[in-house]
RNA sequence: GGCGCAUUCGUCUAGGGGUUUAGGACACCUCCCUCUCAAGGAGGAGAUCACCGGUUCGAAUCCGGUAUGCGCUACCA
């Protein structure tokens, strides 16, 4: 019998959701789904000083709009809670006791300002910087000397002097630490808390987690995690490292290259499911051509072996096509209920979305396939939703036409349209499109100078189809106004 | 500096000894469609598979070295 597989999203709540760590949740869930397993989630806010306000909330946010739920964690609870790291210190506490009295663990009563000098130093020699232990082999006597003198002390782990440790990543293949490359890191901080290793290896102990799948910058510490769970007498899970989401410049997708936080994606009008696709893609592939990929079929077929090794740039490009793609594969009902809290924070469209739902229900059609994201549609639209279109009147006059021939072609178009009983595209087509060589015009140039005349722009949607949507009367009042500043 | 990992079109990638004149996608260019813009269709350009050496009848694919990049090197995660 093979043991049930239990994953987990483990982030701290020190700031918004980064791209980076959420398509680690993303592989994260994709396993447990594609397995039967389970997916919690469990909040690493053992950092006191780096925690911010809003910071969970915005993490677990961005994992509900990507519909990545959870079946242990916060909200929804556990067998094997509390999900929460600081709610489990009596845990560490104890580990690290046990370890100190076995002998792999000691009390280290060094200050923050002796550990930096030191550091400095070895900086300055070339040396590889670490802890130099010390206080590893203090007397029982020396310890109480420190002890008297009210120094807190921070507990270190005792890294063996000697031999190596190696692991197989599912991803990465064997890899092998000297452990003498390694220093006695901190296990237990001085205000009792316990650092990321510690409380890592005893927590997914404590849930069975069977496989640890991160990113690729934590390849370094699992040697510490192994030797951990090796003096703890625990069975380590399965270490799996997935590469990295880089910057245009190839370095450790950051702040400083634009919007990290998945959030402000949604913010910018991406479709969650777009996003799904886009996040899965960077670094895993299903095949040699697939790109578009349902939601389901990408559970189906998920797997850690199609996973790459190297860092994959965030291609923003890519994004928005695909974003364009699925906002086009929407019904006109779906297209309409995302893209309606955009429209509500525009003023004037939220005003004649308030006003008249379906006559925004009939002009989101004639945007659908024009926009890239969903803020875009309120751009695309505004034309439709003010009273008074704000453009040069140099606009109106068409190719090889001048003010006089504009004039006339407006004219003659106010006169063509005034009579008409039926306003719909067709109708107007009859009407205006022999109009043109009526005027000595090629349809283009008429149909350009209206289309300035009624929207404002030189590239809108489909003159008719517009014309349609606005109605004749806004559509004739706009013709009046483009005359009016000819 | 030490340790670790990586290296296929600008970008994301397929490909894991002969089927490869290295395939697809984004972006770019041309043409078609067309009332503009999109969307769609058809083409194009773009990669001496980082470099050097080895193994082999044969290497993008296996091995070694070099270079470069990235990550880690905190009482952060």
């Amino acid at each position: 019998m093979t043991k049930p597989v239990r994953v987990r999203f483990a982030p701290s709540p020190t700031g918004y959701p980064h791209v980076g760590n959420i398509r680690t949740a993303l592989f994260n869930w994709l396993f447990a789904r594609r397995y039967g397993g389970s997916f919690i989630v469990r909040i690493e806010d053992t950092d006191v000083t780096r925690k911010v306000e809003g910071a969970e909330k915005g993490i677990l946010d961005a994992l509900r709009w990507l519909a990545l739920d959870w079946d242990e964690g916060p909200d929804v609870g556990g067998d094997y809670g509390p999900y929460y790291q600081s709610q489990r210190l009596k845990l560490y506490k104890d580990a690290a006791e046990k370890l100190i009295a076995q002998g792999d663990a000691y009390y280290c009563y060094c200050s923050p300002e002796r550990l930096e000098e030191m550091r400095a130093e070895q900086v300055k020699r070339k040396q590889p910087p670490g802890y130099d232990r010390r206080c590893r082999d203090l007397t029982p006597e020396e310890r109480a000397e420190k002890e008297a003198e009210g120094i807190v002390p921070v507990v270190r782990f005792k890294i063996p002097l000697e031999g190596q440790t190696r692991f197989k990543d599912l991803i990465y293949g064997d890899v092998v630490f000297e452990n003498s490359t390694l220093d006695d890191f901190v296990l237990l901080k001085s205000d009792g808390y316990p650092t990321y290793h510690l409380a890592n290896v005893v927590d997914d102990h404590a849930m069975e987690i069977s496989h640890v799948i991160r990113a690729e910058e934590w390849i370094s510490s699992t040697p510490r995690h192994l030797l951990l769970y090796q003096v703890l007498g625990l069975e380590p899970p399965q270490f799996i490292h997935h590469p990295m989401i880089l910057g245009p410049d190839r370095a450790k997708l950051g702040k400083r290259h634009g919007a990290v936080s998945i959030l402000d994606y949604r913010e910018q009008g991406y479709l969650p499911q777009a996003m799904f696709n886009f996040l899965a893609l960077i670094g895993w592939s299903l095949d040699d051509k697939t790109e578009i990929i349902p939601r389901q079929v990408l559970v189906d077929n998920f797997s850690l072996e199609r996973i790459g090794k190297t860092g994959a740039i965030f291609n923003r490009e890519k994004l928005e096509w695909m974003n364009g793609v699925y906002i086009r594969s929407l019904t006109p009902d779906e297209f309409f209920e995302a893209v309606q809290p955009y429209l509500m924070n525009d003023i004037a469209a939220g005003e004649a979305l308030i006003g008249s739902e379906d006559y925004v229900r009939r002009i989101l059609p004639l945007v659908q396939e024009r926009a890239k994201t969903l803020l875009e549609v309120v751009e695309l639209t505004k034309f439709f939703f003010v009273d008074e279109l704000d453009y040069d009147a140099s606009m109106l006059v068409g190719k090889n036409m001048d003010a006089q021939s504009t004039v006339n072609a407006l004219k003659a178009a106010q006169q063509k349209l005034k009579p008409m009983t039926a306003f719909d595209a067709d109708s107007l087509e009859a009407v205006l499109r022999p109009l043109a060589p009526e005027l000595g015009l090629k349809t283009g140039q008429l149909f350009s100078v209206l289309r300035v005349a009624v929207t404002g722009q030189t590239a809108a949607p489909p003159l008719f189809e517009t014309m349609a949507v606005l109605g004749r009367e806004r559509s004739l009042k706009r013709i009046a106004a483009a005359l009016s500043k000819l």
